[in-house]
DNA sequence: CTGAAAGCGCTTACAG
DNA sequence: CTGAAAGCGCTTACAG
């Protein structure tokens, strides 16, 4: 039996070239003898690198972690490793999985709510809750998903609705602030927002960019926070001020992580479907790379989870003011 | 200028061995046609490949998280990529795992917490919060972690303590319940611990399991958690017990993640330098994969985090009857 | 249906 | 100090 038979029969070429029984033959041997062929050489013959570069700007932020699990399952599902590339939010990172990409070490880069350069090669590349023209993109519905979290307190009795994001204008956290003031425009008669920003997505800076929101003397009675991140920072700025949730204050957040879950009473929130965003971002990713077409744009929807954050708003007394 | 000479500049190995001039101009040359040597050409000639294996068992949990991020960061500051490999716990998974190193796509393995089937391969292995003997591992200190939990705890005025676990008998978290023991027996006064044991490491069930708990006749006035996942189950449960943080229950944690920080109080932890637990590790198995020897057994240390879930133990009355 | 041969792009002794 | 040559282990046309 030769070398090319063997290639032939564990490549799953071997239909219709070599004899079933031979096939089984050299099969069971593959097994019994421990077989393995070798990554380099099949991948410098053939061109071709089963693995993808998941390009992440923080492994350690939980949401992310979800998005990741999602994506290294569908990749191992189609035989894909899954290279992990830590970048931060620089563009010199992105450089490095290019070249990751250039040297063969992956087929593919999925970015990870990473602004690529402007004028950077994004052939074999997918973005996820980014979004530029002429690269395929997987985003949530985030404009759906303010709606809900708006609608839900005005019914509720809201009319003065707050919101807490981050000072970094990644496209992510711009479009959720972004559809978060095109749903709070649709209800006419609420008051203008106060909008704070944290200058980190930690909990500390959450807390401590709403903690003067919620001293001011007309404080909103509830807050729209960008991230659980952010929430769990409210909820602390909240205990600082003796305000008790949902009695004094109603909380929404977006994300559905485990720091959500932490917080008590656990937080309504925009549940963001993130092993699935990971997972469509990676076949779309195989697609492309296998050379079919795949849309430039692909929105995941997103569903409200209401828990134990919302309630009717305080009646604002002195506890309330300044 | 011929292939080898590239060659040998650009591997660094042509000191003594190519001009300092044609070294130049074969780096500039090198860096303005933006040439970047194929890696499975280099690793199929040199038989070497600069990529390890990160087999976790969950991406998701938060605590890995960290380690991974540490991990990853060392890594890649020696030009070594990390595949990522979730594994689930599984013996199936360890052997997709062995499979990858046998065909070559990473040299070396870190084992995140998961112990191999008896008799595996642990060549080019380095475990972390697992042991075996013969393979170099990197642990924490939970012996001295538990004991500065308890004596916290003791000092405030307690004399029941409890300690929720979970019921899998992974190596780290029986290594913490036998730590939490003996830290327990060295105090001679405290009454018997009450162990509670969640079905998963997850928030509900940490609640699910520490509410009986909770609701006994003579209950702990505090407790100790495996880890900060199932210390947000005891804060959920506490709540539901119309129990409050620090004033009715103490709390301390283990581990050191943001689910700790989201909780109100911020839970008082035995704080694991994550981070470091897996540079550690991956410097280990670098060194071994070069073939230098190293120390079959590293701990690191942990500190203690006060925070403010931790008081005087509370006067037991009817509320804290059946 | 099976086998012999070329060649992917590097690295590394070796000869000059 | 530099260049010509072999070969890593596969895959893939190609000939039989």
């Amino acid at each position: 039996v030769t070398q090319s038979t063997v290639s032939l029969v564990l490549t799953g070429k071997g239909a219709g070239r070599v004899s079933t029984a031979l096939q089984a033959t050299v099969r069971q041997a593959a097994a019994e003898l421990g077989y393995q062929p070798l990554e380099s050489a099949r991948a410098l013959r053939s061109g071709r690198t089963e693995a993808i570069g998941l390009v992440v700007p923080d492994i350690t932020n939980p949401f992310l972690g979800l998005v990741m699990h999602g994506a290294q399952q569908a990749a191992g599902a189609a035989g894909f490793a899954a290279v992990l590339m830590e970048s931060g939010r620089g563009a010199a990172d992105h450089r490095r999985a290019v070249q990751a990409l250039r040297g063969g070490l992956v087929g593919g880069l999925l970015l990870f709510g990473i602004a690529p350069e402007r004028g950077a090669d994004l052939q074999g590349t997918v973005l996820i809750e980014v979004q530029r023209r002429g690269t395929p993109s997987v985003v949530l519905d985030s404009g759906a998903g303010m709606t809900a979290a708006v609608d839900l307190l005005v019914r509720a009795g809201h009319r003065a609705i707050g919101y807490l994001g981050i000072t970094d204008r990644r496209w992510s956290f711009e479009h959720r602030q972004r559809q978060f003031s095109a749903a709070v425009q649709r209800h006419p008669g609420l008051r203008a927002p106060v909008v704070a920003l944290a200058e980190d997505l930690t909990i500390a800076a959450g807390a401590a960019a709403a903690a003067p929101m919620l001293r001011r003397r007309r404080r909103p009675t509830a807050v729209v926070c960008a991230d659980d991140i952010l929430a769990a920072g409210v909820y602390a700025a909240a205990a600082g001020s003796a305000l008790t949730i949902p009695g004094d204050l109603s909380v929404v957040s977006y994300a559905g992580t485990i720091v959500g879950d932490a917080l008590v009473p656990h937080v309504t929130t925009v549940r963001a479907p993130a092993g699935d965003l990971g997972g469509r971002a990676v076949r779309l990713l195989l697609d492309r790379l296998a050379g079919e077409p795949v849309p430039e744009r692909t929105v995941v929807p997103v569903t409200l989870s209401e828990r134990g954050s919302v309630g009717p708003p305080a009646q604002l007394g002195p506890a309330g003011g300044a």
